[in-house]
DNA sequence: AAAAACGGCAACCGCCAAGTG
DNA sequence: GCACTTGGCGGTTGCCGTTTT
């Protein structure tokens, strides 16, 4: 069994200590920590639970303390727009959870993970989509062709709920000028200036600290800066807009089948779409289902090429 | 009514990078 | 440059409630 299993690994470095306590919180240490926490403030996790007078590991009382204590924390279930945000930057991002959850208030990168893991990647299976790159899975292209494909998991039903710094169509030359600002800022943090970027992606959102929080240092320098720009270049990236092309085919062919959900005989919600989706050959440029949609970005723009696999080596680290 | 299967999600684990002395 | 500590991330596990058989 596991318990056995885990007996016999022999105690982790964080939480081996004997006579710790493990598995679900109870609301009295739910209590203790919150309190601690509001009076000391984060940080210093490993020595916490002692300071605080719990039985538990610190990373099992940080843990806690990001992903339900905080008071920005926001429960329940998660809304259709931020379903849709999730879906975007994850074609984005790939499995980058803290970088989502940096971009959906409230939310955090654990929360969005799971409800990825057992929701929207078996909606996008079901619909043919491999859930890893957003492509048309191989062995369901027949399946795609038949079945519904969900466009509509790729629009934003309510656009104006994304926190968004460019309200309007994402155009190449502020694409490339953010995007090229945003390399430069790479390429002068030894190579691996997504640190700041991911970094960049938090703050905004994250008012409750996170690696950039400005309330502990209080400064506001050059990081700041990159925040803004990468943090709008990703705004600009999740634009409705950037979509439309992809979806200009469907909606035609959509006629009256409305843009939201249709109500399913279980009551599911389920996003209905048209077949022909991932397979129309658009007049516009479109950006076929799953095609990393920012080749065509790229290209519009003219940025070098080993620039652009440095983004999608990054975006789509999986 | 009971057992089995399933699904959701909180919590844990291992690893890594940054910071510090 | 090295060792150590700390915080953070993504993957995975396992508990528990719900649904199905």
């Amino acid at each position: 069994m596991e318990v056995e299993d885990k007996q016999r690994r022999g105690p982790t470095p964080c939480c081996g200590k004997v006579g710790l306590k493990r598995g679900p919180w109870t609301s009295e240490e739910d209590e203790v920590l919150a309190s601690f926490v509001r009076r000391e403030g984060e940080g210093r996790w490993r020595t916490l639970p002692k300071r605080a007078g719990l039985l538990r590991c610190g990373k099992s009382c940080r843990l806690r303390w990001m992903n339900y204590l905080r008071p920005s924390i926001k429960h329940g279930p998660i809304a259709p727009d931020e379903e849709d945000l999730i879906l975007r930057l994850h074609r984005l991002l790939g499995n980058r959870w803290s970088l989502i959850a940096g971009r959906i208030p409230g939310r955090t990168d654990n929360e969005i993970k799971n409800y990825w893991n057992t929701h929207l990647s078996k909606k996008l299976v079901r619909q043919g989509i491999d859930p890893r790159n957003h492509k048309p899975l191989a062995t369901s292209v027949a399946d795609a062709i038949h079945q519904p494909i969900s466009p509509q998991l790729y629009r934003n039903p309510n656009p104006s709920a994304i926190p968004s710094t460019a309200p309007t169509l994402l155009r190449a030359e502020d694409t490339q000028k953010n995007f090229s600002d945003t390399l430069n800022l790479q390429q002068n943090d030894d190579g691996d200036g997504w640190k700041n970027n991911e970094c960049a992606v938090d703050k905004p959102l994250d008012q409750e600290g996170g690696k950039c929080d400005a309330g502990e240092d209080g400064g506001i320098g050059i990081e700041c800066y990159t925040d803004d720009i990468f943090s709008s270049f990703l705004d600009s990236l999740i634009n409705d807009d950037i979509f439309q092309p992809q979806h200009n085919d469907i909606i035609d062919d959509e006629n009256n089948n409305d843009i939201s959900r249709s109500n399913n005989s279980d009551g599911s919600n389920q996003r209905v779409v048209p077949a022909a989706y991932a397979y129309t050959a658009p007049s516009v440029p479109a950006y076929e289902l799953g095609t990393f949609w920012e080749d065509d970005l790229m290209a519009q723009t003219g940025i070098e090429e080993d620039v652009h696999e440095q983004f999608a080596d990054h975006a789509g680290k999986y």
